[in-house]
DNA sequence: TTTAGTTGAATAAAG
DNA sequence: TTCAACTAAA
């Protein structure tokens, strides 16, 4: 079959790597260098050249957006030949492998799908349950404990507790996996990738089927993953299997997550064989840009190598901007907007404003909402993640499984009927007397005539109610369905007393959940067929928590924090708050770790540019209402001083030492050197200042040259001389 | 049960 | 400062 449609479009890394004999290899691909084009050809490449079947190829990213994504270029590329892939999120594919082992994964049939908040709220039940004081244990540490474990594929029996904080670490994990059993089978989204292991671990025939199934496993962004993320796939992987993975270490920014950037040195140790191809030539960025970018990282120790390079223009130089305020800053930010706008050309959605922390993005939208330039930040509460909406996913899962106690606590009086904390009270200390689930306790209680006769009454209601939605079950139509769920539990009714604009949003929240539901019975795939689509939807809903503000502003400014910039690129870009404290954050300061990893997500916010970028900080910021004096941040001070220039020398006092820090001479012998300055070495040629150490005879320079890379060198010895 | 007032925490966030 | 979560009064 004719490939050129493949290869013709690619540059000689990436057409080696897209047609890469079969077998283990690892892709350094650098900031946009063209990953997703690489990944995307492959799959074809496999399909129309190597005769791969569509049945052999699992293709794993992290994010939703990225699994539409690459299906979507991949059926593009070759048509509906890409029909059985299977193409998804880590989570996604576990799911999908639980739901059909569901027997001897151990789960009930119909099991439902945790989300964050759900999970926190089942483990404050557990705490309360337990009579386990709540401030001395709180609840999110205590999810970020069990998470983390699950992260690490460890359960309570595999922990070692050292003193009696993590015995009682390990006696709450215990306690909520007791809890999300009791539950009929409630399933955290740790616990899908978990317990998919597992399943594969304990069940060698199906472990074998699929790996003989998976012939071509493909990996997206492979620095993300964490440890039980990496066992799951290499569990997959035998001595036959084709494993093309991609991955930048340099861009590693989820640490604090539990990805372990380690893995990517792993697999070349685990993986004896594996080949390394390098995706190092930029197409998105200019030469300014790249120089500063490169210049920055190589400040890393930790790093694999790599070298991005461009054969674009050089571009403007990096402005550089000193505000007063926050408020100054953000005036600046959309002066230059409204000017690269007005005069440039370019469109509002081509500009981004990238910060470290959410709480900056205020004085941004008043400046733009001052200038009446439409804008869109990102971030915030999902379409399913919203109370609304989450009320009346849980009266569905009560439909489903009239044991959930988390989804009955939720909405038992949700909209009011009468039903409080005392009767709750009751009725929760009688369910853990008689083990069993608020429902099945409800019931008892009921027959025992034990409850006064209001509360009988309301609680009689209440069941009547979920058994009467309960027989319109043999509605077909999934939406229909839930439309009469909404019409008759009372949610629609409830928000619609509210008059001001809050229940307005609610109801039309509630409206957009039906056709959320109908959309989905559409697109729905063939493969959930083993279960009911109320059951997928439920599943559909904790997986995919949706857009926030789908296509609000389709032409407006963007704003959004760093990391959710990775994987994007904006013709012009502010990075703004580029202070001590703030970035890098206080909390990153302490460790190396960390500091590198502050680092990678400069490195990933200057990476995001095309053509302009702009950097400021503010000299005066108020935080938690407190008005602080920073410096500016050393990343600032990293970046060589030739590409930036300076926006408005402005010349106060503060301004004027932190440039002058940053351009001072680092040696003070005879042999001075400034940051960003080029020199040059007998053996290794041409290079460029990045840093300095050290003071005296002892000084040494860091120096990244053109041919040997970023090597620290004794200033005394050296002998570098200034570049002609 | 509802609401107004108090308290406390505040890095990033997909699934 | 701001926001969410919680407590006390109506």
């Amino acid at each position: 079959m004719d490939s050129s449609n493949l290869i013709d479009s690619l540059n000689a890394a990436q057409r080696e790597a897209v047609t890469v004999p079969c077998g283990r290899t690892l892709i350094l691909a650098g900031a946009g260098s063209g990953k997703t084009r690489v990944l995307t050809h492959r799959a074809a490449w496999l399909l129309q050249v190597e005769g791969a079947s569509a049945y052999s190829i699992l293709a794993v990213t992290f994010t939703n957006k990225a699994a539409a994504e690459m299906r979507g270029r991949i059926a593009g590329l070759v048509g509906v030949v890409a029909g059985g892939m299977w193409i998804g999120t880590f989570h996604g594919l576990a799911h999908r492998l639980l739901r059909l082992h569901w027997r001897e994964a151990g789960l009930p049939q119909h099991f439902q799908i945790l989300d964050a908040e759900d999970q926190r709220r089942l483990i404050r039940r557990t705490l309360r349950n337990l009579e386990i004081d709540e401030s001395r244990w709180p609840p999110r540490q205590i999810q970020g404990f069990i998470n983390a474990r699950k992260d690490e594929g460890r359960r309570p029996e595999a922990l070692e507790p050292h003193d009696a904080y993590s015995e009682q670490m390990r006696q709450l994990y215990r306690a909520y996996e007791e809890a999300c059993r009791a539950g009929g089978g409630l399933v955290d989204f740790a616990e899908l990738l978990l317990r998919c292991y597992e399943l594969l671990c304990s069940q060698p025939t199906l472990l074998k089927h699929y790996r003989r199934r998976f012939r071509h496993i493909l990996v997206d962004e492979f620095q993300d993953t964490n440890r039980i993320q990496y066992d799951w796939l290499r569990l997959l992987v035998d001595s036959e299997s084709d494993v093309f993975i991609v991955g930048d270490d340099d861009q590693s920014i989820y640490g604090w997550r539990g990805a372990r950037v380690e893995n990517m040195q792993r697999l070349q140790h685990d993986e004896a064989g594996t080949r390394v191809l390098r995706l190092e030539q930029n197409y998105r960025s200019t030469r300014t840009i790249l120089a500063a970018a490169n210049a920055l990282i190589a400040r890393n120790s930790s790093r694999l190598g790599k070298h991005l390079w461009t054969d674009g223009a050089a571009g403007e130089p990096i402005a550089v901007y000193a505000a007063f305020s926050e408020q100054d800053e953000a005036r600046f930010v959309v002066e230059r907007i409204r000017s690269l706008i007005e005069s440039e050309g370019y469109a509002r959605s081509d500009c981004a404003i990238l910060y470290r922390s959410n709480a900056q993005s205020r004085a941004f939208e008043e400046a733009l909402f001052g200038r009446e330039i439409p804008y869109r930040v990102y971030g915030g509460l999902r379409f399913f993640e919203r109370a609304e909406i989450k009320d009346a996913l849980a009266y569905l899962r009560l439909l489903v499984n009239r044991n959930d106690d988390a989804s009955f606590e939720r909405v038992i009086n949700t909209p009011p009927r009468g039903i409080g904390t005392k009767t709750l009270d009751v009725l929760r200390s009688q369910a853990r007397q008689w083990q069993m689930s608020l429902w099945q306790a409800a019931g008892e209680l009921l027959r025992a005539g034990a409850l006064p006769g209001r509360a009988a009454r309301a609680i009689t209601a209440f069941i009547e109610l979920l058994d009467r939605l309960g027989g319109s079950f043999a509605d077909p139509a999934l939406a229909g369905r839930i439309e009469t769920v909404l019409a008759q539990c009372g949610l629609h009714e409830h928000y619609a007393k509210d008059r001001s604009e809050r229940g307005l949003d609610r109801r039309e929240n509630l409206d957009e959940l039906i056709s959320a539901a109908r959309t989905f019975e559409q697109v729905r795939e063939a493969i959930d067929d083993e279960v009911d689509s109320l059951t997928a939807f439920l599943a559909h809903a904790a997986l995919e928590a949706g857009e926030v503000q789908a296509g609000e502003q389709d032409d407006g400014v963007q704003l959004m924090t760093l990391h959710s910039a990775k994987g994007l690129e904006f013709p012009v870009v502010f990075l703004v708050g580029l202070e001590e404290g703030l970035f890098p954050h206080k909390m990153a300061l302490d460790e190396r770790g960390r500091l590198e990893e502050e680092r990678r997500l400069c490195y990933v916010g200057i990476t995001r540019s095309r053509q302009r970028l702009f950097l400021s900080f503010a000299e005066r910021r108020r935080l938690h209402g407190q008005d602080q004096y920073g410096t500016a941040s050393r990343f600032l001070l990293e970046l060589p001083t030739e590409l930036m220039q300076e926006v408005r020398a402005r010349f106060s006092v503060t301004r004027a030492q932190t440039m002058v820090h940053a351009a001072e001479p680092v040696a003070t012998s005879d042999a001075a050197f400034s940051l960003g300055q080029r020199v040059r070495h007998a053996t290794f040629g041409d290079g460029v200042v990045l840093g300095c150490e050290g003071s005296g005879p002892s000084t040494r320079v860091q120096v990244n040259f053109a041919h040997s890379g970023s090597k620290w060198l004794v200033v005394a010895y050296a002998n570098l001389k200034p570049c002609p």
